[in-house]
DNA sequence: GCTAGACCTTCCCACCGTTGTAAGGTCAAG
DNA sequence: CTTGACCTTACAACGGTGGGAAGGTCTAGC
């Protein structure tokens, strides 16, 4: 199977799969004597792992340790679980902080006329230094 | 007033300050005989303002909008509003997004016994092709 | 056997916003 | 005059992905 098959097959792109390869996420494959990449179907299986676990918000570090433990048939449950968990917990920071976001600037949006006058409580809010999130955390 | 100073004055640190000086979102300030960089207070009413807006997850290239708005005495209110309403919109499809890997995650680690036992509904969804999430569109 | 086009290879660049680092100049206090 | 804290520019790195150039290779049709 070529570089482009399995790009196909697994739904990563064959310059992903190059990446991945560089970055030692998955080993280097067999070639054709003029130095085609050759991927099996069990290749394609792997690249799916990632592309699903990228779907889930992975970075690949974390899906490099989930690789070994999905290798690792010793594996004890709770490790993955304590992985997911924690992507579970950043996935939720981020969410939170863009709930916050989001908010603040709908709160804002409502309060603005949205006319031809140049009265604007978004500008306002924007210029007033006294709201200081940036020291309250909000980032 | 030094970089650094205005860096302190703004919460924008020197680095980015100079960053968006490069990228014209602020202009060439006034140099001492030595090369020092000399800010003035409204400079930094200026950079509170951008930090503000990035804190709001505006990317750099609407900040420019709204600081070009902001500083046009004459400007419409409605054209700041489309701005923000674009921006909730976006911040919007980004939870969405991220609160649909969240749960799908949470899923997973609910049933997860994670004890000392291999067996892992977390991997095994990882590997079970048949979601096919990525055609269905949850990336 | 030749050619066209669809593949493959490696290598480098860009994105975005931010941080780090290195090599050098400058200022103020002791 | 030295020390240390600042400033300057310039370049690289991050993460993950896409784009493209320059060249090799395979396959189908003639």
């Amino acid at each position: 199977m070529n570089i482009g098959e399995a790009a196909n097959a697994s739904g990563v792109s064959a310059k992903m799969i190059r990446y991945y390869e560089s970055v030692g996420l998955i080993p280097y494959p067999h070639r054709t004597h003029s130095g085609y990449r050759v991927y099996r179907q069990e290749d394609v299986h792997v690249l799916r792992f990632i592309r699903r676990a990228r779907d889930l918000g992975f970075p690949v570090e974390q899906i490099r340790e989930l690789l070994a433990l999905w290798q690792d048939r010793s594996r004890a449950s709770s490790e993955v679980k304590g992985i997911a968990r924690r992507q579970v917990e950043e996935l939720n920071a981020r969410i939170v902080q863009l709930v916050a976001m989001r908010d603040t600037l709908r709160h804002l949006v409502e309060h603005c006329s949205g006319d031809d006058r140049p009265s604007c409580p978004i500008l306002d809010d924007l210029a007033d230094a006294a709201h200081d999130s940036h020291e309250q955390g909000i980032i």
